[in-house]
RNA sequence: GGAGGGAUGGCUGAGUGGCUAAAAGCGACGGUCUUGAAAACCGUUGUGUCCACACCAUGGGCACCGGGGGUUCGAAUCCCCCUCCCUCCGCCA
């Protein structure tokens, strides 16, 4: 059972015409992600399109105009027989050139794909993470007059997150927790969730755990990244890599209407991803997992306020830990580090002091209308009644895993124990203390 | 899993081979009327793409009636495949 294949294809991913018109301006973006991509072949492509075109739609003219000569000529029953026999040479021509114009679709199409999004002129230039630039600090390092662990160890010590036996219910990089840190777990995940419905006017929404792969295209994950991606046998369905997925093609091929942009919605989701790539990479504890529980906040905008929506995206990400207590960071990712899909890309880095190191807990991008072309998600002004695209935008708020792990370790006492930040202490029943 | 019935514009819903981008109603928008509003009446009201123009506006062509393919000079309409929805039966958390 394969489902239909994508019916919207043939729309640009970026639009053909303001690459042409920018060509020189759109160049100089992409240099930031250290890419120079050559247009040369597209625009050949989207000519020889054009050329086409104009051929075969003279020729259903022609064919549109006997037609009707000759349903005329019937009604007054005379002979049409002539004009008919001429018209089985041009439907041959149309066939002809309707497979030659299907083959130059497809070439712009899987160019179009195929090119990541355009920065945002704010994105500095760049190659790793190492260059993203530090935009904001919050907090302080806790002060521990002891050598803090790494959470896998407190979290083996006190009992509430088992590898060993991940492993071997699933395999590497699946975790079983128990007790406190499963409690843990879900009361981060009801904490956030009405954080951002309550406090910040997000509206909560429970999506399907797997997808189709139109919607995977939808979003960019597809075709490039399959390889990331789990899919189940003999379907069309793919598990989820993040909530983005599902909330995003909500309004796949729909039409909004201005007045009810911005649309904000918060989903919690478990998140499944291969990590093809990253062998030996965070091997220990639960920094990365082929299943991850995430609270993800996805924002559908008009294109002049878009900006302004991630900077509050952004903050209500980072109130999480601000509620919490914990230090963290915030870095604007470099052209080198950015997302295929993304414009603008800024990453909350929590503060793991058993690791000694700041660690991504977020990502909140501005896809400006890359997500939208794909996926046909477009809106009507009030003013003029005309169509344009969406911006859509997401961040995680907060990755659930990674914010226990933040909790573990920044909240970890000398005698072995983790004191729960009292932001939390609602959601645990009361628990002030695991261990 | 078995048997039937559906999918048409913002919505409801006509349309079984040419006169249909598509009736009618509703909604929305503009106008007349009114001190204002309602009612009534008149008008407008899909998306995409290509061409003309430097752009907008405008004009013209082409495509689109769930998706794909076929028959035909011509398809919303006939045939095949797929997807989704509904009803009944069976099974099931």
């Amino acid at each position: 059972m394969i489902g239909a294949p994508p019916h919207y294809e043939e729309l640009n991913m970026l639009d053909i015409r303001v690459i042409r018109q920018n060509i020189d301006a759109v160049l100089e973006r992409m240099a930031l992600r250290g890419q120079d991509i050559d247009f040369a072949e597209l625009f050949a492509a989207d000519d020889k399109r054009k050329e086409i075109l104009l051929s075969l739609e003279a020729l259903r003219k022609e064919r549109n105009t006997v037609s009707k000569e000759v349903g005329e000529r019937k009604k007054n029953k005379q002979s049409a027989d002539d004009i008919i026999g001429k018209m089985g040479f041009v439907g041959e021509e149309i066939r002809r050139y309707e497979e030659d114009l299907r083959l130059a679709e497809e070439q712009i199409s899987s160019f179009m794909l195929s090119i990541p999004n355009i920065p945002h002129s704010s994105v500095v230039k760049g190659t790793s993470a190492e260059e993203n630039p530090v935009v904001k600090s919050w907090g302080e390092k806790p002060l521990l007059n002891f050598a803090p662990k790494p959470h896998w160890e407190i979290g083996e010590s006190l009992n509430i997150l088992d590898f060993a036996r991940g492993a071997k219910i699933a395999g590497a990089r699946f975790t079983l927790y128990r007790g406190a840190g499963a409690l843990l777990e879900r009361a981060l995940i009801n904490f956030m969730l009405d954080l951002h419905t309550k406090e910040h006017g997000y509206t909560e929404i429970l999506p399907p755990f797997m997808a189709n792969s139109d919607s995977l295209r939808g979003t960019g994950q597809l075709p490039k990244f399959a390889e990331d991606l789990f899919k189940v046998e003999k379907t069309d369905y793919y598990l989820i890599p993040t909530a983005e997925v599902p909330v995003t093609n909500m309004h796949r091929e729909e039409i909004l209407a201005e007045k009810d942009l911005p649309l904000c919605y918060v989903a919690y989701s478990p998140c499944f991803r291969a990590e093809a790539g990253s062998y030996g990479k965070d091997t220990r504890g639960l920094i990365r997992q082929h299943q991850f529980n995430k609270v993800e906040l996805v924002k559908f905008a008009k294109p002049e306020t878009s900006y302004d929506e991630l900077e509050k995206l952004t903050l209500n990400a980072e109130s999480v830990l601000q509620r919490l207590g914990i230090h963290y960071r915030v870095v604007s990712l470099c052209g080198g580090d950015l997302g295929f899909s993304s414009a603008k890309t800024y990453d909350i880095e929590v503060w793991l002091p058993g690791q000694n190191l700041y660690r991504e807990i977020s990502s909140c991008s501005n896809f400006d209308d890359f997500q939208a072309r794909r996926a046909s998600i477009r809106y009507k002004r009030d003013d003029n009644q005309k169509v344009e695209f969406v911006h859509t935008l997401n961040g995680s708020g907060l990755a659930i895993g990674r914010t226990v792990v933040a909790v573990l370790e920044n909240y970890q006492q000398a005698d072995g124990t983790v004191v729960i930040p009292e932001a939390l202490v609602p959601y645990v029943g009361g628990l002030k203390k695991i261990g």
